[in-house]
DNA sequence: CAGATGACTTGAGCATAATGGG
DNA sequence: CCCATTATGCTCAAGTCATCTG
């Protein structure tokens, strides 16, 4: 499917974008090539590495892979077994038959000096002089100016990850089976080159070679190697502010505005699968429903080997309880599953009696770990989406949903008599929030949140005291000037508490903010899922300046939007 | 057509830089 | 101005989905 996008009037370089027809993504594109990481360095021969409490010399090899741990040490993960095992077996693999003879236990391994070494390292760095740290920046600014930037059809382009990923233990996600696992140096030979055949071809690292040289312009990558923990691929690509990755934002914001148009008969159309006879059908109509109505992911089926995670499709009987009554509500789905990344999906959610009943229908005598939904994949479900409407996939209904409650929050927060108006951003952050918490978007509560929530609840109390006391004098200053009540003193005091009550009132809002914003991440969606024009176009509405709501990175991803979104524009 | 592969987006957490209050 | 707190950028894992393959 291509999308021709043009925008009345807007003209300039987001129109350009039309040469992808049959999947070409550029013209020219040339490259330095990925940036590798150093070399390892053994360590000093004062720190030494100790089994059954005597030093053991390791060859350079054993002795990299024993500082990926020694350096994890105060992590809570390499007290788990699997942690444990996984980096043992990986690290015996890569001793000598010596070293395998000698340590055969990882319980005798003591590599407290070794993560000592690291910690003082650390500490030494921080230490450093302002002129030793200027040095150590330009060096850094330099190699950024030689492998962070690509040509792609003439235009100098930021790349998103030059660096190739350095050697270390895998720490996956959640209960990762694989955690603690060797992720292995990767080397110029393992690496793929992809640019242009008319330019200058990367110079691999001296004494080495590529694995291939390749001219596809079907792809937007330019270098990529075969990851060994679960021979995936990982790619070098360009940063959100390029042209070619804004294009594809764009595009997907405007499939998402296409499902406006036809998601009332969609819904209709799911609505009218959860009576059908096939259970083939009903279990599409429900799955459809959760991600219409929850923002759930598609949940496609995942290796044995990666945490124990699912999205709709791949719900098990065991993650939803079926709640006739609960908290004088009826028809209740209570969820409990680790989604994405482990994170905790909790919900009680009151749905149609229809929903229900085939909800209890399709958990009719299955096992907790049998599948809610077996009769479908987000294969299955795709292929009906799109042909419902041409590039619908389940992600969609994610981005228009999130896009339409940040548009509709917006509109509600920032008219009428509500409190959030004098603050926009503070109404913005809400309605952010609003969004995130749809899609579920956590982080850990912020280490210092307790005590930063004390400072200001501290000051909130200094300032209604504040409050009082100008309140007190206020009516002093009438009572002593009762024949003069519009004597310039009095005036004067009047705005004075005017002043501070407002500071008062956002102070808060402030706190209202914080709370509410413990546990919810809010960069997520504003990065993925909410279509930046609607906030480029809320801000000039609002007066709001458009850096009050996006930084700068933002605004290089967003650079399409802010260029083409007047202030009418609704998603 | 199921399963594998490949390309690309999405995601939380962490290290570092920037900021602002004492 | 300095230190602590917050903001930003980076990292790399983990999803989605289209296409390939046998």
């Amino acid at each position: 499917m291509m999308l021709l996008l043009t925008l009345p009037g807007s003209g300039g370089v987001w129109e350009e974008g039309k040469h992808a027809e049959n999947g070409q993504k550029w013209r020219s594109l040339e490259h330095k090539g990925p940036l590798f990481p150093p070399e390892y360095e053994p360590l000093p021969s004062s720190v030494s590495f100790l089994y059954n409490g005597t030093p053991v010399i390791l060859r350079p090899a054993t002795e990299e892979v024993a500082t990926f741990y020694a350096k994890m040490l105060d992590h809570e993960f390499t007290t788990k077994e699997v942690f444990q095992n996984n980096f043992f077996t990986d690290w015996k693999e890569v001793m000598t038959e010596t070293e395998r003879q000698l340590i055969s236990d990882l319980s005798q391994c003591d590599f407290s000096n070794i993560h000592k070494y690291f910690v003082e390292k650390t500490e030494e760095k921080r230490n450093m002089t302002k002129e030793e740290k200027q040095v150590l920046k330009e060096e850094a600014n330099k190699l950024t100016e030689e492998y962070g930037y690509c040509l792609l059809d003439g235009h100098r382009e930021k790349i998103g990850n030059f660096r190739v990923e350095p050697p270390g233990l895998f720490r996956g996600r959640g209960e990762h089976p694989k955690m603690g696992k060797l992720k292995k140096r990767v080397q110029p030979e393992d690496v793929i080159i992809n640019c242009s055949k008319d330019v200058k071809i990367p110079e691999p690292p001296p004494g080495h070679r590529w694995k291939k040289v390749q001219h596809d312009n079907t792809v937007t990558w330019l270098a990529s190697w075969v990851e060994n923990i679960h021979g995936h691929i990982k790619y070098i690509m360009l940063n959100p502010s390029s042209k070619l990755k804004g294009e594809k934002d764009w595009q997907k914001y405007e499939t998402a505005r296409k499902l406006k148009l036809s998601v009332d008969s969609i819904r209709s159309e799911y609505q009218s699968a959860w009576t059908s006879c096939e259970m083939k059908q009903r279990q599409y109509g429900v799955a459809l429903y959760f991600i219409d109505k929850l923002a759930l992911r598609a949940g496609n089926e995942k290796d044995d080997d990666t945490a124990d995670t699912v999205g709709c499709c791949s719900l098990r009987v065991e993650h939803i309880n079926l709640h006739r009554h609960l908290d004088s509500l009826d028809y209740v789905v209570e969820f409990d599953f680790l989604g994405k990344d482990s994170i905790r999906y909790y919900n009680k959610v009151p749905v149609e009696k229809q929903v229900y009943k085939n909800l209890k229908l399709f958990m009719n005598s299955k096992n907790p770990d049998d599948d809610l939904f077996d009769r479908i994949s987000t294969t299955y479900l795709n292929k009906k989406l799109n042909e419902a409407m041409p590039g619908l996939t389940a992600k969609v209904f994610r981005t228009f949903n999130a896009s339409t409650t940040l548009q509709e929050q917006l509109n509600q927060l920032t008219t009428g008599q509500c409190t959030w108006v004098s603050w926009p951003i503070l109404a913005y952050n809400r309605a952010n929030r609003a969004v995130a918490i749809l899609c579920n978007h956590q982080r850990a509560a912020p280490k210092t949140f307790e005590k930063s929530m004390q400072l200001l609840q501290e000051k909130i109390k200094k300032k209604q005291e504040e409050v009082e006391k100008a309140k007190k004098e206020l009516k002093q200053a009438k009572k002593e000037h009762k024949q003069l009540p519009s004597e310039v003193l009095v005036q004067k005091m009047e705005k004075t508490v005017k002043r501070l009550l407002e500071q008062l009132k956002k102070l808060q809002l402030l706190e209202t903010d914080r709370n509410e914003n413990k546990v919810i991440a809010l960069g997520t969606s504003k990065l993925n899922y909410l279509d930046p024009r609607i906030s480029v176009a809320w801000c000039k509405k609002n007066n709001v300046p458009v850096e009050k709501i996006y930084n700068k990175t933002q605004r290089a991803k967003f650079a399409w939007a802010i260029d083409m979104a007047d202030e009418n524009f609704q998603f």
